[in-house]
DNA sequence: CTGTGCTTGTGAATGTGAACACAAGCACTG
DNA sequence: CAGTGCTTGTGTTCACATTCACAAGCACAG
């Protein structure tokens, strides 16, 4: 979130940024953000605020974002493929480098530059160098996908189904459901 | 998050369930649910757990769920078009009725069922009843859509967009930043 | 109708994170 | 170089959420 706010603001060739500025940007305290910003070890000027640069160099640091990072894709349905096409992820250091699916109408067909391949030929993805996927099939079949993920040594999943996958320790999941996000609005409306 | 596990049980034709089943399930601890759905209101029934239809309609309510809410979609591009035709908003008992765009290529094109209108025809949100929107247009268009949204009278705005938007203290947003919740797997991977 | 096995509901203890308040420090001015 | 104005870093306080532990209660069996 602090990466986002504040990349925002190199591109407005921000040099400098005070805790304040970023807590009313961000609707949050100002105290807050500074405590934040004290666990990363010290590195704000008293009376100037923090170097914009240095600050994206370490929390980028912090959060293994500084090399690229490779993902796969799998599920080119109507959410996978306009994530395939998304340029967002780049801001992050992230390229999807492979897409996959199940579907023969859909394998052998291209989203952008990306063939779409079978999900059989998942292969060894540790080898490759693809530490992530990005999970975008039915409910139906993501238990089954994420299990055969694990096996090709997937180390982190984005899960877009609305459902709880199971996983070895070693994997993280983080699951975006987004109806549920919209189902929080009517009870504050 | 509870409303959606216990919807799977439900379909699973479950009568009963235990906190301690849906601590299980949800990777929590059992307290945790009890206190929770204590502060509902007691209806667990000792010796035997929570009855299903009970909690999901004690749930809805709560939640505001209970009747359907329609929502307007702003931006019908490749994630606006991919949400227009997602059913699993249906769940909540949401129901996409207007789908508005800039761009004249799109105007007047239909997503499903859903005709394509010009944003400059959004009128009186308010009164046509929709108080929830999805907002899928780049972020540079982001807050100026919003001011028009608030202006139509919405009252939920979910922003798929990866920035902050601002509204007057009546309207409650909801943003959700993809690329973002890929970010955070690389520091535990 | 009594005993056994679960499961709930909740007071108390614990843990954790946010907010406050302020001393310390830098920049810039005259 | 002293004075002024901002901003950081952090010890302390406060608020809240999670967890524990256990009495109370229901179901079902014999
Ligand atoms: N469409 C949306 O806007 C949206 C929004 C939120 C969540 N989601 C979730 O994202 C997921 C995909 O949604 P969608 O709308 O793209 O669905 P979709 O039906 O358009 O696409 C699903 C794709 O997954 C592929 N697939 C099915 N089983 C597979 C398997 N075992 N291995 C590999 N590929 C397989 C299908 O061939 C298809 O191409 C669903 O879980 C959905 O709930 C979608
Ligand atoms: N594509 C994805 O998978 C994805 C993932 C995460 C977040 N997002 C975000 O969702 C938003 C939309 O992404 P997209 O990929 O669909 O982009 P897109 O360019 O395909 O579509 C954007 C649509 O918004 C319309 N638009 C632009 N300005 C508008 C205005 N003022 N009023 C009404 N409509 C307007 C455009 O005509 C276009 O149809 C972006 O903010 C993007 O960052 C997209």
């Amino acid at each position: 979130m602090y990466l986002r706010a504040i990349s925002f603001l190199q591109q407005q060739a921000r040099e400098y940024v005070s805790s304040q500025d970023l807590a009313d940007q961000l609707h949050l305290k100002s105290p807050q953000i500074r405590k934040d910003f004290s666990y990363f070890g010290a590195f704000g000027v008293k009376g100037t605020g923090y170097h914009v640069d240095t600050l994206i160099g370490r929390i980028r640091d912090i959060l293994k974002l500084s090399s690229i990072q490779k993902a796969a894709l799998i599920g080119a349905g109507r959410l996978g493929k306009a994530l395939a096409l998304y340029p967002g992820f780049g801001m992050y250091g992230f390229e999807i480098v492979e897409i996959f699916d199940s579907s023969p109408q859909k394998i052998g067909k291209k989203i952008g530059n990306t063939k779409i391949k079978s999900i059989n030929d998942l292969g060894d993805m540790e080898e490759q160098g693809i530490r992530l996927a990005i999970l975008a099939v039915p409910s139906e079949a993501a238990q089954e996908v994420a299990d055969r993920l694990v096996e090709s040594g997937i180390r982190g999943i984005l899960n877009m189904a609305p459902c709880y996958i199971t996983v070895p320790k070693r994997v993280r999941v983080q699951t975006i459901d987004i109806a549920m996000e919209l189902g929080i609005l009517p009870y504050y409306v």
